[in-house]
DNA sequence: AAACATTAAATGCACTCGCATATGATTCTG
DNA sequence: CAGAATCATATGCGAGTGCATTTAATGTTT
């Protein structure tokens, strides 16, 4: 009887948690006018970006995208229309598979990402003790 | 620099972990025609009339229930609109303080939420080993 | 090669949310 | 006690989401 109780409370205790940071993070992250699953697919770009070489990225297909930032299809589609409206980001289509979309940071994506992880770490830092 | 990788990962797979039992939760529930925000207010309410000597319960006020479900006062005011809509709940003026509004389960309430809580609970008991 | 199945991404729709504000009741203040 | 400040809830609005569907390209089968 006490036992599910005790799970029920744990997952209840760990939502508020989870839910409260996440609510720390996006009003942090909004003050750089972003959101964070835009904050998250800048972040998955710049770390791409960084892996390489640093020359000669085109980017991500929409689909390893979707693969490593857990957002829906349609959720991540509309997310990088969003940061693409806003310059952050641009899209071009793949010449071995046409119907796929390579998304890659543009410098303004780039210089915007830089400023506002410093707030995103912050954020998490704090949260996660030291 | 690895150590903010590290703590920024960890809270990235917390995220993603949480965010999969949402998801799962949400689906069980749906089963039942309800959402999360609805089974959790269904739930402290059961919790709230078990308490006590289960007659005469005109049930909580929002502002108790809004203080443990850690919904939006809006979000809260809403969930509780859909629930008497379906007739799952009653909302009722509260006499000393005729701001106050009382929410209380109905029979059919007590019916869906007795229905619905094996799933919620498995769900949980699953995610949490045992 | 034509027809069918599968895949990648975009989009219409309905829904929930948070923020800001509206409404109505109460309490405080001069 | 009139008027201002505060409080409890509801609601208009814009934004993001998931689901289902659409559109277009690729792969497969015969």
């Amino acid at each position: 009887m006490s036992e599910v109780r005790e799970q029920v409370e744990e997952w209840r205790e760990l939502a508020r948690q989870v839910a409260a940071l996440s609510c720390r993070l996006d009003k942090a992250l909004h003050g750089h006018g972003l959101g964070m699953s835009e904050f998250e697919v800048l972040d998955r770009l710049a770390d791409h970006r960084a892996e390489r070489g640093d020359e000669e990225d085109r980017g991500l297909r929409m689909q390893q995208l979707s693969e490593e930032v857990h957002l829906t299809q349609s959720a991540l589609s509309r997310a990088v229309a969003r940061l693409e409206k806003e310059g952050l980001v641009q899209r071009s289509m793949c010449s071995q598979d046409r119907r796929g979309v390579f998304v890659a940071l543009t410098g303004e994506g780039e210089r915007r990402w830089e400023e506002a992880c410093p707030s995103h770490r912050a954020v998490i830092s704090e949260a996660f003790g030291r």
